[in-house]
DNA sequence: AATGAATGAGCTTTCATTCAT
DNA sequence: GATGAATGAAAGCTCATTCAT
């Protein structure tokens, strides 16, 4: 890689961290481009090389994080033992919000303007090498080792992930109906029962 | 009600239904005091006569709207010979996301700023005379009405508002992963499978 | 008039006046809005309040200016006992020149955006009480008190007013093809040839 | 000529059309130079190094473009049989006319800059092998072959051309005070008379 | 000679807020 | 209470120019 090349690359990714710092502690909102280039010491023009605006930067970021979230929830996974399909996806569920309640800033990022529609329209663009595609990668794969042959299994995914996503938001944010840890059974009952609807006759 | 008392009503509600029209139309990023101020036809002053900013006026429609969506709710359910609880819960489910289905602008401007946290909490209030409180006032009452015990009606109702209301938003909004229509009867059998989960053993 | 009526018009002409200063001295495309509202002593927004950008400035000015040469001319012109046409145009066409001789800076503006088309256009609008629509106002009057039956006389004062306004820039800024005290007879020659080309048969 | 000598001069002229292109498509003060390199399909740099800046592209052009106009219409009227001085005037007047009513973008660019002194300056300097001087090489061959000793023939030259020049464009352009076919009868009576002025005694 | 990433001064424009009337 | 002219900080964005490669 050239010098060149080298140094694109760490601007890029300067801009995309201090984007995501500054999003997460005062909102994007509030946070200007002058904020952006200034703390992570580049100059204005050069935002404008690699970013449309302050709302391209932020679905990038989206995209990226996003991705990482299940990428990192689904390594955990794969070193435990679990082979329940049900149990596989409570497994997922636990580990993601788990995260997010480490990491409330990004929550906030994300919640906003992630449902399933551009989760799913999204993932398939892979803005970094490790990208992954959630729901093809994934889940499609989880419910072919589980041999079942589910009804609807994007509506399934799609319920469960609005639920969780919603509840999630509410619990970890506000405390609201119940603390995270004291909601987690309620939703992990949900899910099961959502994915029963879905069983073959 | 004198004169004036009479005159400040109407700029006040002037206000409130004019913003209402520019933040469903454009947004509330995109909507200034000065926009809201010209299409109200009353002066920049006047809007900090009632009003502390943008986030206020905004705050109290979605609290007056939300309001409103439930009593219209509630209205066709009395109107009906439902009795059972589930079915009651899907009608208005069904309602309020039909009205909504018709008015997007609406569901745009309630969705971002509205869980079941900042719901219960701000039902309290009553903005205007006719506000109800829908936790309170309904649910709490169609609970003691079907004589069943639930085990934690509020996770129950927090569960069921939290999924429906974001399932419905990406349904509407994206048609993700069906359209409207086609996700009804999913949402009523995943309704009806979490209010089963809450039943008295 | 009130004390903020009074003011509105200060500042109003505040900033016309000050936008003729600099546009005169460094040309438009070197003058910012910021350089006019620090000269003129206003905030940076006042000048949004009257006008749209610096174009619409420009041609405020340009109209104002160019119906002040022509008035100006014009009171000259009647306080000298020429009667015959011919002599009446050339007296006005010398006197307007002369103007733009003192002030080049004014020619400057003037000449990029002040064709006859334009002119004809625009001085049918008053911009301040005085204004005058000079081919209306005074060119018509001036034809009707010579009692002649010009042939196409819109046409004939058109090519007079563009062979004028180009040759007299040309003269006063570069001097070519003479300077504009060797100009003026072959101008005057011209005019009566071409007002002689357009006499009755 | 060398291959790198090739690929200079390709370089350079990708630049100069490209540059007219944009000026009469957008207007100059629309038109940045990473517009035009963009277009022209070379580097930032690579500009720097065959032009000072937007304004030096400009001058090149106007000059290389408005010899052509007059080249050509040269060459048109060498085709003709017309020997009458005043006669090949007009139908050089009239050729360049129909040209620049067919090329309006052109017109424009050349108008705002093109005055007799500019044309008379620069026309000595030739920017490419077919450059001519119109003055130098034509007009005054012209008024040689026709064998008259015109008074002032310059002064005659520079308020014809400005006549032309000033009237045509308010013709093409807006249709003021007549379109151009209905102004060319005028212009040309015009013309003949300024020329009878300047005949010898 | 040619490149194009990087710069940062400087532009236009918006808009929440104030306050004299 | 109601007004709306005035403010000026701050935003987004552009672009001519440089210079290491």
């Amino acid at each position: 890689m050239g010098k060149t090349e080298d140094n694109k690359k760490k601007k890029y990714e300067s801009l995309l961290n201090t984007a995501l710092e500054l999003f997460t502690a005062k909102g994007i909102n509030n946070t200007s481009i002058s904020d952006i280039v200034d703390h992570a010491g580049v100059a204005k023009g050069t935002f404008y090389l690699y970013f449309k605006d302050k709302y391209d930067i932020r679905s990038k970021l989206i995209m990226h994080r996003s991705s990482r979230l299940f990428i990192d929830a689904h390594k955990a996974l794969s070193q435990t033992d679990i082979t329940d399909f049900s149990e596989k996806l409570i497994f997922i569920v636990d580990h993601i919000l788990d995260e997010l309640n480490e990491n409330r800033g990004l929550l906030t990022l994300l919640y906003k303007d992630l449902s399933w529609a551009v989760l799913k329209k999204n993932m398939t663009i892979r803005h970094f090498d490790d990208d992954v595609n959630f729901y093809e990668d994934v889940y499609q794969k989880m419910i072919l080792d589980s041999g079942i042959e589910f009804k609807d299994p994007e509506i399934m995914m799609a319920m469960i992930f609005e639920l969780v996503g919603s509840s999630g938001y509410s619990s970890i944010i506000y405390g609201e109906p119940v603390p995270l840890e004291a909601l987690k059974p309620h939703l992990a009952d949900a899910i099961r029962a959502i994915i029963k609807l879905h069983l073959p006759a």
